[in-house]
DNA sequence: TTTCTAATGTGACCTGAATCACGTTTTAAA
DNA sequence: TTTAAAACGTGATTCAGGTCACATTAGAAA
C-alpha cells in the first residue's frame, strides 16, 4: 500500500491488515454518500473512482479524480466531518476498507504519518486555491486546455505516447473545466481544427503539447 | 497565542518566545510576497491581513482573510512550497515571526500540534471545496449573499449587534464572491433595495438575516 | 442481431454579468 | 483646508457561454 499509511510500523500493519476488509464495486456504484457519516476509509487497490459533490439543483460536480493507491474519505475522517462528496466507481473498481477509528489512531500515533497527511492536504489545498483562481479568472477554453493538461499530469499516456490514459464522458471533462457538456465539446472541437488534439471516440490524443500550454497560459 | 501551537510543551515555549521576532506592518503594507520561499511563519497579533493571488491578467484575488490569532504561511511551509499568495495588511497590524525550520520542528515533534495542523487543513480543505461547487454553480446574487454571511461568521457583529465587524472595499468583497466591484455594488443595492441590508459607506447593516440567508439558499 | 437508452455534436437563441465610460463621493496627502 | 487620488455608483453596451432543441452515434441489454 502506497499512500499515507506506508509508514505504519510492524505490528499495525498486522493489526491493518485484518481490521480491513477487501471490497469491491462495479461500475457506477457508489461507494459512500455525501452527506453521510464516514465509517470506514477506503484505499483503492484497483480501477478508477471519482468523488463528486452536488450542486444547487442536482448538479453533479467532479471534486477529484482517484485511482489505485489513492484513499477516499481520509479528509473526513480527520475532520471529524460528513463525507463532503460522494464516491462513485468509474470503472470495475476494488478497494479495502479500514475502520474509521483505526484509521485516526494510525494518524496519531505515527507522527511519519501525520506528516505525510499533512504535506498531502497541503498540496490539496494549493491545488484548490489555483482551481478558485482558474474558474473565477479564466475564460473556459484555457480552463479546458488546463483540464486536459491536468490529466496528462495524472494519468499519463497511453503506449503510444500520445493518447491520454484515461476515459471520461464529455460532462466529466466539462465538470473538471467548469463548463457544461455543450460548451466542452465546442471547444474540444476547436483544438481539434487547431491540430492540438485528436479525438476519436472518447479517447483524447495530444498532438501538440506546446500550443495546448498556450492555451491554457499557464505561466504558473 | 491561540492558534495551531498552543499545544507546545513548556520548554518549546520558551525556544519559541526567544526564537520568534515581533513586527510592525503599516496599512497598505505586504507581509510576504507570492512565489518567494517562505522563510517565516507569521502569527497575527493584531490587525487584519488578507491573502491575495494575483491572477493571470494581474486581476487580485483574495484567497483568505486573516486577523488576530491566524497564522500566516504555515501552509506553504509545511508543503515545502513557495508562497501560493501575498500577504497584504488591510489595517496597521501586528505579528511575530517563526522561523521555517523552528516551525517544521515543532510540528513534527509535536502529535497533538499536528494533530492540530490536520484538523486545520481538513476545514480549509472543506471550505475550498465548496467555495469551488458555488462559483461555478451559483449566481453572482447567491454568491455575494453567501459571502456576507461568511464575514458574519468571521467577524461577527459590532456593538448593535447588526453591522458586520469588518470594513472592506467593494472590490475586496467583489473578489471574495468571485464577481467585478460594479457587480458587487449592483446587487449589494438590490439587497439594500430589498431591506435585507443596509449600506453606510463600506458599513454593512444586516436587517433580514432570513432572507439574506434564503437569497444564499444555503441549503448546506 | 435488433432494440433501446445513454452519450454526443451542433446550430439557434438568450441572458447574466463583464466591460466601458463617466460623474460623484470619500479619503489621504500636502 | 485645499487638492489630488482613490473608491464608488450607475447607465449603456457587449459578449462569453449557458440553455434549448434536435439530429446522430455509440453502447448496453435483450
Amino acid at each position: 500500500m502506497k499512500s499515507v499509511l506506508c509508514d505504519l510500523q510492524d505490528d499495525e500493519v498486522a493489526s491493518l491488515n485484518s481490521s480491513k476488509r477487501g471490497m469491491f464495486f462495479k461500475k457506477g456504484q457508489t461507494i459512500c454518500h455525501e452527506d453521510s457519516y464516514p465509517q470506514n476509509v477506503y484505499c483503492i487497490t484497483g480501477g478508477m473512482v471519482k468523488l463528486i459533490q452536488t450542486g444547487t439543483d442536482g448538479k453533479e460536480q467532479i471534486v477529484h479524480f482517484t485511482s489505485e493507491g489513492d484513499t477516499i474519505g481520509y479528509r473526513e475522517v480527520l475532520g471529524g466531518d460528513m463525507y463532503s462528496s460522494s464516491a462513485v466507481a468509474m470503472e470495475d473498481s476494488a478497494m479495502c476498507s479500514i475502520p474509521r477509528a483505526l484509521f485516526i489512531s494510525y494518524v496519531r500515533k505515527n507522527p511519519k504519518v501525520s506528516f505525510k497527511v499533512i504535506q498531502r492536504f497541503s498540496k490539496e489545498l494549493e491545488t484548490a486555491e489555483r482551481k478558485i483562481i482558474s474558474i473565477t479568472q479564466k475564460p473556459v477554453p484555457e480552463r479546458i486546455a488546463q483540464s486536459l493538461l491536468l490529466l496528462e499530469e495524472s494519468y499519463g499516456y497511453e503506449d503510444d505516447g500520445m493518447t491520454l490514459n484515461i476515459i471520461l464522458k464529455r460532462d466529466e471533462l466539462a465538470s473538471i473545466a467548469g463548463t457544461t457538456r455543450e460548451t466542452a465539446t465546442r471547444f474540444l472541437r476547436t483544438f481539434e481544427r487547431m491540430k492540438i488534439i485528436e479525438l476519436t471516440g472518447k479517447k483524447i490524443k495530444i498532438l501538440d503539447n506546446e500550443k495546448l500550454k498556450k492555451s491554457a497560459r499557464l505561466q504558473k
